[in-house]
DNA sequence: TTTATACTTCGATTATAACCGAAGTTTTCA
DNA sequence: TGAAAACTTCGGTTATAATCGAAGTATAAA
């Protein structure tokens, strides 16, 4: 023994199902403060602060201080990763009914993660923007181009407000139903607000979203897209 | 919520020692019976019986029943990319000795990751490919170019027949010792079984590897892989 | 200096599950 | 048919840790 790492202190700190909800609001990669984190995994401000203790412990989160606020994120990239890989042979949600299905499937198509978009329209939507030429993949971010810039300054979002956010800007995220990379940070939201307000998706419940026939329109003649089965 | 696999679920598999050992113990690829696994865990048969029931229904080992003998192994390669991750961001265990440092240093430089080579070697050889152009990296896969297609053809490995298998074909997979990707799938196992045959690799205790004299002249020639010390 | 906010520490309670002894089941072999 | 091998199930014990109320600490604003 011993010639390895142990890996079941790391699936210790995962195992509970408090943490592991918190834990995974920090896959929205922006840092978010003990009260908050406490409130998603439903449990008392007490009980979140002795869990967070154990996950900066053990290095799967840190905490940023500011005065008196404590923002925890992921410790890095390869948290989220593990959580991943985890999620891979977890089993799926359980479906007993047509209704199941069909919620899970809404959810796979499309749906917001934290605050941006996910699932297949996430993806799609950012490889669209790749493949325009607005935005170029990077190592943990996505760098917005020159036509990128004329692009999103056309589309009304305002760059220049979003990077001075103190938070990621055009954070990478990695889709569990896709298995690809989606757009996150504060551009990834501005793009979901933009596209609830111009009405071309509506948000459903259990955090799917699904498109209209304007956005279907709109998303064709502005990107090119056409394959979301709605 | 619920329209997310649990990670927690299968973390909660993995967090208790006893299994982990036992799951570590199935990472070398081979069936074991459980009176075997339950030695390697250091409990009593019974204790052991409730533990591999646990990870059976977790779907995280399966059971091949031939007689009154089961032997148990890893239900997937996705398991063991999932052990892998979990071991990059887990602890270092501590070394006390300088035997407990040889032993590391061995599996740091070449082991067998379930079914593929990991360690200094794989992520040499899998750079290799790359720096060659056999290999492109992908989000999430590997992809053979044309001239790998030749090259993995040349070397005797059937790639029709490897992406006909039921399983990943060209998988990155994370290295918890070198934190770079190595090529895992059906592509990365016949790489390793490949070696082997040729007798370039040899496999020793603890799931280390060691290259041949005929090995290292092999790797230089056919792929100009140098700095392996042993 | 006082008060409010945001979080941590302490202590007691409770739930979970790991553990093994003992008894039971299934399959093989003599 | 009986005995041995290989494993599973049951039951009681014990250890761990998740939980929250209450009290404490640190920072900022009034």
């Amino acid at each position: 023994m011993g010639s390895r790492p142990d890996f079941s202190y790391v699936a210790k700190l995962m195992a509970d199902s408090s943490r592991a909800a918190m834990l995974e609001a920090l896959l929205g990669l922006d840092g978010l403060p003990a009260n908050e984190l406490a409130r998603k995994a439903n449990i008392s401000l007490q009980t979140a602060s002795g869990h967070l203790a154990k996950l900066v412990e053990g290095n799967l989160i840190r905490v940023e201080k500011y005065g008196r606020h404590r923002y925890f994120r992921l410790a890095s990239s390869d948290v989220a990763q593990a959580i991943e890989t985890l999620t891979v042979i977890a089993p799926s949600p359980s479906i007993n009914s047509l209704k199941d299905f069909s919620r899970l499937e809404k959810v796979r198509i499309a749906r917001t993660c934290y605050d941006h978009l996910a699932g297949k329209l996430g993806v799609l939507l950012t490889e669209a923007f790749i493949e325009k030429g607005y935005l170029e993949e990077g190592e943990v971010d996505f760098l917005v181009t020159d036509m990128g810039e004329k692009f999103f300054h056309d589309f009304d979002i305002d760059l220049d407000a979003l990077r001075n956010k103190r938070r990621y800007f055009a954070r990478k995220c990695l889709d569990w139903s896709e298995r690809r990379y989606h757009l996150a940070g504060s551009l990834g939201n501005a793009v979901l607000v933009k596209l609830l307000d111009l009405r071309w998706i509506e948000k459903l419940p259990d955090r799917a979203v699904k498109v209209t026939k304007t956005g279907r329109v709109g998303l064709y003649e502005s990107l090119g897209i056409t394959d979301i089965q709605m």
